[in-house]
DNA sequence: CTGTTAGCGCATTCAG
DNA sequence: CTGAATGCGCTAACAG
């Protein structure tokens, strides 16, 4: 079923459906209500394609992402794929574990003519997505914290959600603070080191770089990291991690050597995947909200297309701090006081 | 950049530059080559708007699934993904919730033209699919246990993976063995159950429905579920659970209670997700191995589109018993009688 | 206000 | 073995 066949029953032109398809008002209201009648009874389904091959322009955006596996991911294309169906827009999903798929993604956005793609995971070659830019098809990063010509970016705003997070603990006594992050070469987890470390200023608590451990982003990164901090002869009272997972396995590392969680030790994650609610006990936790992130995403590649100039510009989300039940005073709870710390005798 | 502008530069026809592209042999090498030199310096990228607007085939696949972010689904989007890329074939995903949410995927993928179709998620009014069965489109479903014209089937075999289970349980001690489904109107909940059943059976234990209790497929729904069991005044030695989301409530749920796992209550899950590696103590499961499934559906629906008949095929999947951490002897370990079961005083 | 026409890029006839 | 011509469905430009 196609436009002529609906031109045909109507008594009209392709042209005159296409017209009213579109919602052109020049067309009569009688002609209009004539064919729209011919197309709903006829279930009339257009072919996409049609248009794509005429304009080059294919109403979907391409979304790439390291790993659909991690629930953080998997939620923010869950958002994404929402907030895409509202603009009626389609999504070109591709997962991407290195230099080599992102070449192929590239390739396959690049088929189908996408009209914008977001990249998420921000380790990448600039080199690699060249083409897509040289096509003026406009890019969004995240957490790159600079911009192109024809690409935006997205930051998370770590500096101000872990500052939030670090009064939260000191206000509950907490002054030795420690820092579980992602794999130590990439540039996200300096950013996130970096962010905690202005926390600690700002909630006026000396940096310990013996308390920051990297992990992997992953659980079992996280329990290592943990059991590193455990076994330092003064191992904080808190610790702050770069994500949910680390702070999953963190907890789960505390557990098997017998500490309670927050008694012993108060656990702070980052993200707010759906899990965390349900952890045991539930999981006090820097919110990413993901629904804001996916529409912001979709926000700056329009933002970014209709720029005559093509310059990208510099977006920021603000987090949210939601506090469950990995976060209470220290076994000792003491008066928070001007002094950076207070010793005390290894247990 | 097109074929034509490729042909003009090769000083060959676009016709010559196609049979290149597609491997046809009906080209002299030297030619073949050295439009393919011109290929490669001109990094073509073909345009499958045109070919899908010219044959109607398009070379993907749409895939609906009920919920991005439960794990298992996201696990199996990983792996339907991968083996995609392997038949150099595009995904259209689409999540679905409800009866107008399938409408508007069915919607989506006939304007796409997707070349078949896998549902997951059972429970849909098999008339929203009509369009896509009529239009010649190769379905398949999942857990259906039925296939139709154009329709194939790939059903998980609980009853095998369930006895397996049972059996394990068995050969510790157990012989009073609970369940914890998923919603019960759902057809998918009935045969877990119905399988369940089975595996008592062959494993020579009786069934006792007070011990079977409805989830939701996620974590709350396990551990309320688990929380009934043991209010009972004889309470399971063990758990088999219809997923690992529902496992891991469960284990939430004992563990409140003062309960260890495995040492007071074994539990097996379903699935086999990620994370249940990682919980604590480990999870015992029946794996569903997801990579498999995937390429099974893929080949079904292969299957399906080569039918001369169309007639739909019934495929049929494996479990695997992972044990890990949360199995053991029951509390009071006793040699497995002939009698059904052996009455313990309540506590 | 409506119709005619042309062309997007490709693969497949059919001629040569 | 190669090339010319065709049409898939749609919409913008133009003509009426």
């Amino acid at each position: 079923m196609n436009m002529r066949e609906i031109a045909r029953r109507a008594g009209v032109s392709s042209a005159t459906v296409s017209r009213v398809i579109n919602g052109s008002n020049a067309v009569t209201a009688e002609t209009a209500r004539r064919v729209q009648v011919i197309l709903d009874e006829a279930k009339f389904i257009p072919n996409p394609s049609a248009t794509t091959l005429k304009y080059g322009r294919s109403k979907t955006y391409g979304l790439v992402i390291p790993d659909i596996c991690n629930p953080y991911f998997s939620e923010f294309l869950a958002a994404f794929e929402a907030a895409l169906e509202q603009i009626d827009h389609e999504m070109l999903l591709t997962s991407v574990q290195d230099a080599e798929g992102l070449l192929r993604s590239v390739r396959r956005m690049l088929m189908r003519q996408v009209d914008g793609a977001v990249l998420m995971g921000s380790e990448f070659e600039t080199q690699a997505i060249e083409p897509l830019l040289q096509r003026r098809i406009p890019i969004v990063t995240l957490d790159r914290r600079s911009t192109d010509a024809g690409r935006s970016d997205v930051a998370i705003d770590y500096e101000s959600g872990f500052t939030e997070a670090v009064l939260h603990l000191r206000s509950l006594g907490h002054d030795r603070i420690g820092f579980i992050g992602g794999y130590p070469q990439m540039q996200t987890s300096k950013l996130r080191v970096n962010a905690f470390r202005q926390a600690l200023q700002a909630a006026d608590l000396r940096y310990d770089a013996t308390l920051v451990k990297p992990g992997n982003y992953r659980v079992p990164g996280g329990e290592a990291a943990m059991a590193q901090l455990l076994d330092l002869p003064e191992p904080p009272t808190a610790v702050l991690h770069a994500n949910d997972l680390s702070a999953f396995g963190a907890m789960l590392g505390a557990h098997k050597r017998g500490l309670q969680v927050p008694r012993d030790i108060s656990l702070i994650g980052t993200d707010d995947v759906l899990l965390s609610e349900v952890m045991h006990p539930p999981l006090t936790t820097v919110r990413i909200p993901r629904k804001r992130l996916a529409q912001l995403c979709i926000e700056a590649l329009e933002h970014t297309k209709r720029q005559e100039d093509g310059r990208g510009a510099q977006f920021s989300l603000k987090t949210e701090l939601v506090v469950r039940g990995t976060t209470a005073p220290p076994r000792q709870a003491r008066r928070s006081t001007n002094k950076p710390r207070v010793r005390r005798a290894p247990q």
